[in-house]
DNA sequence: TATATTAGTTTACTTTTGTATAGTTATTGA
DNA sequence: TCAATAACTATACAAAAGTAAACTAATATA
């Protein structure tokens, strides 16, 4: 073919950073340490199965770290790591994108 | 809370860029016109099933434009429009992030 | 007449993702 | 004793996404 392109590591990065609440998980980590219960409120309509799950593939592949605090009842404080931080670009562009775009389509409803 | 953040623009991108396949096929678009055999192709794993429903989506969110042409049998090209360029540093900046991150777990095995 | 071609569609599934609701653990304070 | 709290887990189910394999249309060529 005349363009062959590495499709690939596109593929490999949407294993990781793939699915509907991984990019919501690590955009609002961008504003600093969340509880768990901030991350549910912080994101709106994700279940707690969901959340839990999310946060323990994204802890699994080092973009987020979990840390347990002794207090009662127990807290949890999840954080973007140095290397989920190699992500904010991206996910600045695509909540810009984000915005953008609802403008556009509001735009031409009018 | 202290951070509040605006997530609902991730979201909305999401509903249109989101999903297994359209970053892969946007991907592929990037690096001119292609037609529906050079996807499938390109992109390898995908069935003729879904790769149609993912272009239709695209198109229809104006990212994506389809252009038949009388030959026989018919070919067909699939272009990404301007508005669909606007997602171009997101999709170089996550394949190229796709690569160092599989450098990195490469690594990490040695 | 039989075969090949492109760009899909159809059917019948299986797998993955997601939901709602309730329950668990440990401890504090009313 | 009872309710409240944080951070989950468990169960049962529904919906979305994905697969494989066969099929379609129109026409050209062997």
């Amino acid at each position: 073919m005349k363009n062959k392109i590495q499709i690939q590591p596109v593929m490999d990065a949407l294993e990781i950073i793939g699915g509907k609440w991984k990019f919501p998980i690590l955009y609002s980590l961008c504003g600093g340490k969340k509880r768990f219960k901030d991350l549910l409120e912080d994101i709106g309509k994700i279940t707690p199965k969901m959340l839990s799950a999310e946060l323990k593939s994204l802890e699994c592949n080092g973009l987020v770290s979990r840390k347990a605090i002794a207090t009662v009842p127990v807290t949890v404080e999840y954080e973007i790591t140095e290397y989920g931080k190699t992500l904010e670009p991206v996910l600045r562009h695509i909540q810009k994108w984000g915005m953008d775009h609802r403008k556009k389509v509001i735009n031409n409803l009018n």
